[in-house]
DNA sequence: AGGCTCCGGTTATGCGATTAAGCTAGGTTA
DNA sequence: TAACCTAGCTTAATCGCATAACCGGAGCCT
């Protein structure tokens, strides 16, 4: 019962069939330059290829040649936003047009000398990796093996200065960019929560700072709460604000934290922004779904285009680059 | 100024340091069974790997072994809502217990032949790829490399039969579970949206059908539209109710698409769900955000961990399976 | 003394591809 | 007629690794 299974055509199964040498093969399906080869051997081994339905052995290929056209992106969440997505689709792209693959690899959640290890096991070009990951001896690891580094997400900077490009993300931008716009309104009495969890804990302590240190001069100060993405979650910090006196306006973290509070708010008969302004972030669709139309600060991407070119020379040219690409923008709705 | 780039290193220059050849050194950094090389080499020779920072060339190894440990998803949007994420993590991590990698690649939006051609030079054991990229053709020559294809998606039974495994999405139930929910509430004048572009107007189709097959019998009409992802175009289509009539009900293809028309119908003055009832699909946390509650369908795993079970064993063993692990299951909320 | 076993390795080969360096037959030129 | 081209290939080495097969010496048995 066990079926023969099929053997991928190689170039050597080309060159017997046509009689003549896999150098020769080689030359003919690569156009090599310079090699004289008369049109009818071309035509001959490229039907066979064809018709043998041969593929060239990409990492038979790559070991020959001593290099790789792998690019790695290291990123276990797979949802991560429009603005995410849109960045890695335009990085895809052009990569692909330098002459790199650019994979996803989702699989572990370790972080530092290990995860490394597993990156480096498949030689890629670069690694491009939430800088959370990192650690130097990672790091040290990683440039061993000739790989180059670009650490992405919020503080990518705090890598820096160890031949690792960055991609920053200026959530400390996001959080005071809220503060002005709550400040210009004249309110002073200001409430923000945090996500829990690992990564979002950190994203979440950067914007606060933004907005305190925004307001903060002007005398206005910010109570700040832990929250889970639930609903749940959600009333219940609505039920200290109750409490302790309702906030003048409130920075949700994001949009859909935000919209978790705005739901919360109103089951609470709280009218926003009369009692309680709120403010998300990210822009998201989310935001002209809900009534009142939430407020957002969004990442405005100067350039998607040419940050994916700068990550580009960084990769071909292995050089460093620091990028820090999105300008926070306050988008005013009803909130 | 061109600083010397650094060279991996390999089992060569352990060998080299060590006094051994690279055989033993391969023995050893396998802890190839039946070998008889005494503790003290072992350790000098893990020893000294550690110390160069040697990490195995994973390509030169399947090369050499003629078997791959890359499985391949391919899939172009990285966000694909939170049910494939969750699918998506748990295949991950079990592929990987069993010593695959899963790699996403969502390079070219590409299908066919080209397409099998690109998958195909990566020598992976499996693809896993939404169906509508399949072409026979292409099946063909991926067979030929002994790759084994995993379709998934909306109706991905249609490619049934050629030895691809399928994973099926039962999106007809979905229209069906919230026809039937609308009809249980007394409704008989409906309205559905289906979304445009490629991949979500073949869902939308689907959804739709289910919901006519539902309702049909029972002697209720669906009036159906098109309809992009935007405020704008939600306001349009509650315009044209406006003027045709308001339904009774409105099946708004996903999550999403309800909460524009939410917002589009709230905007008009349509109390919801009093005048219009409106059903979602997905069930995701924006359901629990909006007021009112959006009623939705989910798609419920049968069990992830089966179906990740299941995946693997066509993987490992090389056997056809078909699977459509998730049932639509309607969750009432306000709406 | 000769044969056997076991230890601690080594040698050799090949996976699929690339590529520098040859090599041969036929034609051209001095 | 000999020397020299050139077209059209081929040979062989090599990338990093795995693995079957082998090998020399020490110790033991008969």
């Amino acid at each position: 019962m066990t079926s023969i299974r099929p053997r991928p055509a190689t170039i050597t199964d080309i060159a017997k069939r046509a009689g003549v040498s896999t150098a020769t093969v080689s030359y003919v399906l690569n156009d090599a330059p310079g090699s004289r080869i008369p049109e009818s051997t071309r035509t001959r081994v490229r039907s066979i290829a064809d018709e043998l339905g041969y593929v060239p052995h990409a990492s038979a290929r790559s070991l020959r040649k001593g290099s790789s056209d792998l690019v790695l992106y290291v990123q276990m969440d797979v949802v991560h936003g429009p603005l995410a997505a849109e960045f890695h689709h335009q990085l895809t792209l052009r990569l692909r047009d330098m002459g790199y693959t650019l994979l996803q690899y989702g699989g572990e959640r370790h972080r530092g000398v290990k995860a490394a290890r597993t990156w480096a096991a498949m030689r890629p070009s670069a690694v491009i990796v939430e800088h959370e990951r990192l650690t130097p001896a990672g790091i040290e690891l990683l440039r061993k093996s000739d790989i180059q580094v670009i650490a992405t997400g919020v503080a990518a900077e705090a890598v820096k200065g160890e031949g690792v490009s960055t991609l920053n993300m200026d959530d400390v931008g996001v959080g005071a960019r809220a503060g002005e716009h709550l400040l210009g309104r004249g309110y002073r009495d200001l409430a923000a929560v945090v996500p829990r969890g690992n990564v979002l804990r950190r994203i979440g302590t950067l914007r606060l700072r933004g907005l305190q240190e925004a307001v903060g001069p002007a005398g206005a100060t910010v109570r700040s709460q832990d929250m889970d993405w639930s609903p749940e979650s959600a009333a219940e910090v609505v039920r200290t604000w109750l409490d302790e006196g309702l906030p003048e306006a409130v920075f949700g973290y994001n949009d859909e934290f935000s919209g978790l509070l705005l739901g919360a708010l109103q089951d609470a008969g709280v009218r926003v922004p009369d009692q309680t302004a709120l403010v998300g972030a990210d822009d998201v669709m989310l935001c002209r779904m809900l009534r009142p139309r939430l407020t957002s600060v969004r990442l405005e991407p100067q350039s998607i285009e040419a940050t994916a070119g700068e990550i580009i020379r960084a990769v071909t040219e292995r050089t460093e680059v620091h990028l820090s690409p999105w300008t926070p923008v306050l988008v005013r709705r009803d909130t």
